[in-house]
DNA sequence: GTGGTCTAGACCACG
DNA sequence: GTGGTCTAGACCACC
């Protein structure tokens, strides 16, 4: 599981590194049961502070994405995973419609749109590293 | 053109003011050299600061969608409208990706979440309200 | 609103704050829409660290007693109070059980520990300071 | 005895194993003077670590609910059982405090909370299990 | 060793 | 001024 943060970016920290961690856990990259490095390891290793891993371990176990144990550390969910409920059916709505809108005013295509979306879903699904010819 | 701003929301005014403004661009509501209100009329109308008013103002300005001229006040941009450059296509994967990788972990299916771009896209190039009876 | 911190207490500080402020929604000390002290001020005035009470009101954010806004600060839930939902119902009896379970073991009767629950039940909803006779 | 812990809970392993020992206390599952498995015992049993057990244990031990012996091994307090003294009283005022205001919060009636804590009560003194067809 | 909590102090975005 | 974020360093409970 490879991270990579931009401190430069406005996106928070802690939202890049739990956006990463979806993304392994979308991809099978990590995979129900998968223990993931403690707070202070993945700090030390990501070289930022363990509170910024803590708050992004703690808003993926809200989720349901992660749990948490005392001594086993972090584990990805072993369980079912977290449903595309009405919940998120809405806040994905609500994100996704000024990006819509930016697009029409920008004069790009439905299709331009949705292929580029569908190129992301399939990507994410089926990482090129994936199941991939490891040298 | 109207304009509704959740107070509660975590999304900021200024965001919700601009990215209200760019979908009243998208769907046509505001035409290119339309004037739109000055920053204090538009405040006073939705009962919230000056600076933010200018904020949502400025940043449109910023990528090209309106002008800003001493005299003349706001004018939505009357020459071509920002293009759906290769920042935009940048900027825009780097939103959708955390979006798009919830989807595939929450187990929501590519049509399903391509469906949904769909009719927002729709809705907003072509709004209900559209082509109504306005006088 | 009154607010007692034990210092010396097993229970986390962000909890014992959390509970008190319930209870003052619960007994009307605190009603929907009033502003409370923002995180400073409080953590000034308990003489605590201001993360704690961020910690406390969050919590409440989280569970929908509170509305936490960028500039106006935090108010009190305006809408409705969150529900005694089956989720609640469930959390309910898991912590009463092993209180009962106890009280059961020491010989303590039903009628001894339900008189307690119902004393204390009555006192937080009606406190006597509600509507008393201040001097 | 049927011992059930939940890995996964906030609850402390210790504190699940300490509460259902007294569980068994209040329902007459385990009686006065009635041998306990060794730490050793209980410990591989249940697939956890021996400090565990034994923190229950010592727990239990220092509220006059089981006595330790170095040959005899663990048994049930055999005279009489500990008390619902003010001491207890107390600490079952303050643990009961918080729930009930959340109750009051959430608008759960008094007649809903106490007869939840009824059954509670009347399922631990009279388990379904218990004058089963154990030998 | 693990996560949980608390403190202290800093900078930034928002309005 | 507000809350949001990040850092640094500490102690404790749990196992």
């Amino acid at each position: 599981m490879f991270i990579e943060l931009d401190l430069q970016s406005e996106v928070p920290l802690y939202k890049q590194l739990a956006d990463q961690l979806v993304e392994g856990i979308a991809s099978g990259t990590l995979s129900p049961g998968q223990p993931l490095p403690s707070v202070r390891t993945l700090a030390a290793d990501l070289g930022i502070n363990l509170h910024t891993v803590n708050k992004a371990y703690q808003a993926l176990k809200q989720d349901g994405f992660l749990e948490i144990h005392r001594k086993q550390g972090v584990i990805v969910q072993p369980g079912s995973q977290p449903s595309a409920d009405e919940a998120f059916r809405q806040r994905l709505q609500r994100d996704l419609r000024p990006l819509a809108a930016e697009s029409v005013a920008r004069g790009m295509s439905e299709a331009d749109l949705l292929e580029l979306l569908r190129t992301l879903y399939r990507q994410i699904q089926n990482p090129p590293s994936k199941g991939g010819t490891s040298s």
